[in-house]
DNA sequence: CACTTGACCTGTCCGC
DNA sequence: TGCGGACAGGTCAAGT
């Protein structure tokens, strides 16, 4: 599921919310989504909640800190809370059988957080190839995955000739797959990757060696606004993708070309065609995207 | 080395 | 309706 606009609209969510709340309680209904010692945080405050590429955080007041990875089906619900509505129901989630009738936990559900002030997380992982894991926070940076991470696109500092440096890393590849490449942006995952190459107008079976200075400019630009717009519009929800509070985001509605194989182009009229690259569907204009 | 493919899982959807 | 196969927002590891 999740790219970066998508953990990002989870992280606001929590943040409003849960810092400075304490988890009382943790329910592992999963061994292996879980890597770590719960009995270390049991007890412990959620001092901040960050994002980095699609990983989720948060700083706890023992030098520990809680990261969590989505994958494709993970969701991070919170439930409950005193002033607010009570009980288990949310309007949002996973839209068929598995969600039930909207109560959680369901089957999905892998670890469950009792929080102070009555609210409760839950980390529902239809597939199980997400993760929660405790890490001292002083070796955050050295975690794998985080250690290769290439720079935050929304981030000061990241810039079109820095997209390009790293793309050029590599030479033989479509330029969508080595988007994809989170050594070279962070967050950029299979959706955002074809909107970003759509608004760019490059066709994404391209080599990345092959593009102009202009290209990569555009590209650059393409990569800010598809991220932008995903956040504005609450994420994307295919299938599992839910905020904090359990509700679908609207990103698909105005996506270009993801998801709309056989549809229109909505600049012109062409059809959407879908093909495979680096083993993910991938989605463009062949009129749009000629060059 | 640079790149591609399979594995990890569960579930849905589509064609026969 | 049932059954098999393809496919799904991501990363890793093993192949070529």
């Amino acid at each position: 599921m999740p790219e970066l606009p998508e953990v990002e609209i989870i992280r606001l969510g929590l943040q409003r919310k849960i810092i400075g709340l304490k988890i009382k309680k943790i329910e592992i209904l999963n061994q292996k989504t879980f890597q770590g010692d719960p009995k270390l945080i049991e007890g412990k405050t959620i001092k901040s909640v960050w994002r980095k590429a699609k990983v989720l955080g948060m700083d706890l007041d023992n030098n520990l800190s809680l990261m969590f990875h989505l994958k494709m089906s993970g969701q991070i619900i919170l439930i409950g809370g005193r002033q607010q509505n009570t009980g288990t129901r949310f309007i949002g989630g996973h839209p068929t059988k598995d969600m039930g009738s909207g109560e959680l936990p369901n089957r999905s559900t892998r670890v469950i957080f009792a929080l102070s002030n009555e609210l409760k997380l839950y980390f529902n992982d239809q597939r199980k190839f997400g993760w929660v894991r405790v890490v001292r926070s002083s070796e955050l940076v050295a975690q794998r995955f985080l250690s290769t991470l290439g720079p935050e696109p929304l981030e000061k500092g990241f810039n079109w000739e820095i997209l390009k440096t790293n793309l050029l890393k590599h030479k033989a590849m479509p330029v969508k797959v080595a988007l994809m490449d989170q050594s070279v942006v962070s967050g950029v995952g299979n959706i955002y990757a074809s909107e970003a190459l759509f608004l760019a107008k490059i066709d994404p079976k391209r080599k990345a060696s092959a593009l102009s200075d202009d290209e990569f400019k555009r590209l650059y630009s393409g990569v800010i606004e598809s991220l932008t717009k995903g956040i504005r519009h609450g994420g994307s929800s295919k299938t599992h993708f839910v905020n904090a509070e359990g509700e679908k985001g609207l990103f698909l509605n105005y996506a270009f070309v993801y998801n709309r194989a056989g549809k229109p182009c909505q600049v012109c009229k062409e059809k959407i065609k879908k093909i495979t690259l680096g083993g993910r569907g991938t989605f463009y204009c062949p009129d749009c995207q000629k060059n």
